[in-house]
DNA sequence: GGGCCATGTCATCAGTTGGTGACTTCTAGG
DNA sequence: CCTAGAAGTCACCAACTGATGACATGGCCC
């Protein structure tokens, strides 16, 4: 009769492969490569699980792909070089996590201890990741620069991985937030 | 005939007990909650599945025995203080991973993911890292130094963990070195 | 030496996981 | 309208996991 009010999913092999896409970015991000499961991403989806192996081929080749179409370090790059220690430190330990943003972070983290996913996260930290930040930070001392931030900024979100709020109160987040901030701009700007 | 050349373990339920937990740790170590099975624990310690459960009740208290009964953050704080930063950037960035003085961190970093994991490292981290770290730091801003070191240790354990080599030459290997140990110093005399 | 309890062994369970192939249903093109 | 193939559904498998209870065996005390 009269045209569905929310556009039901026609059939649509774009439509359904993104929307795995998507949900298993969540799941893998949320709770890693070992925790999610194939049917937790489909119910997520919408879709059947068997979908999900029919499209990507399977589990391993789907968090590949997750990783490969995904955003990369480009996130935490963009805006000043001045101001760059000031916002990652905000992000890291004020602001509440922004999951778009810390996806790429999440996934690496909770997923590096799973022999089927550390390859994939190996070869994508260094090609989504590293070279990228290297590049932004240009200098020959790059690569070692880069590995303190990465240290810095995965520490940082690992802590807050375990302890969301770091076990401080306001002002001493404030605190670490400065100290992050010095940190992260003195090995980003590259003065020595 | 003649005696066992090897002392063949008799039944000896303190010696099992210990040889569980210490296959537990180095495959908890290795290769995080979630990856590790009973029976591997029980192979590697030589002793049948069924006696873990009876040992321990069950693989989340098995885990919670490991962390309790462990080393803790202390491996990293004896010495003087004012070679705190090169001896712990050494250890990180130069020496070959020493897995006794690590098994914390790996512990903590590979299996921070795990749901039934989880609670027990937020509470072990607590007691057993940053409660040590804040006292052998003092000073007023000890809580907010000791999480700035965290960050550092933990994400350069992580950087190990994925690359193994860090993707680094010997001389950038040595500058990272330098960078890490000068930060470190830097936030563990805390002089401003 | 005999009995008893701690210690160790075994078979097996129920639940979950990733994956597969046969089946149905929708839709586009003729 | 009708068919061919894409898209989606379903039932099911084999492997593995943590866990349990029945059973065997060793060593210690009386």
């Amino acid at each position: 009769m009269s045209p569905p009010l929310s556009p039901v999913r026609t059939r649509n092999a774009a439509a359904t492969r993104t929307a795995i896409l998507e949900a298993a970015r969540r799941r893998f991000a949320h709770e890693g490569y070992d925790q999610t499961g194939l049917r937790d991403i489909a119910s997520d989806a919408g879709v059947d699980a068997a979908l999900i192996s029919r499209y990507f081929g399977g589990k391993e080749e789907l968090f590949e792909e997750v990783l490969t179409c995904g955003p990369n370090i480009a996130e935490f790059l963009d805006g000043d070089r001045e101001g760059f220690g000031d916002r990652v430190a905000t992000m890291m330990a004020i602001e509440p996590m922004r999951e778009e943003k810390f996806h790429l972070f999440l996934i690496m983290l909770r997923s590096a201890s799973s022999p089927k996913a550390a390859a994939a996260i190996r070869r994508h930290s260094s090609e989504a990741f590293y070279q990228p930040l290297e590049a932004w930070l240009g200098g020959e001392d790059a690569a070692v620069r880069a590995r303190v931030l990465s240290c810095l900024m995965m520490g940082a979100t690992m802590n807050r991985m375990i302890h969301e709020d770091y076990l401080l109160d306001d002002n001493q987040r404030r605190d670490l937030c400065d100290a992050l901030a010095r940190t992260l701009h003195h090995f980003a700007s590259g003065d020595d």
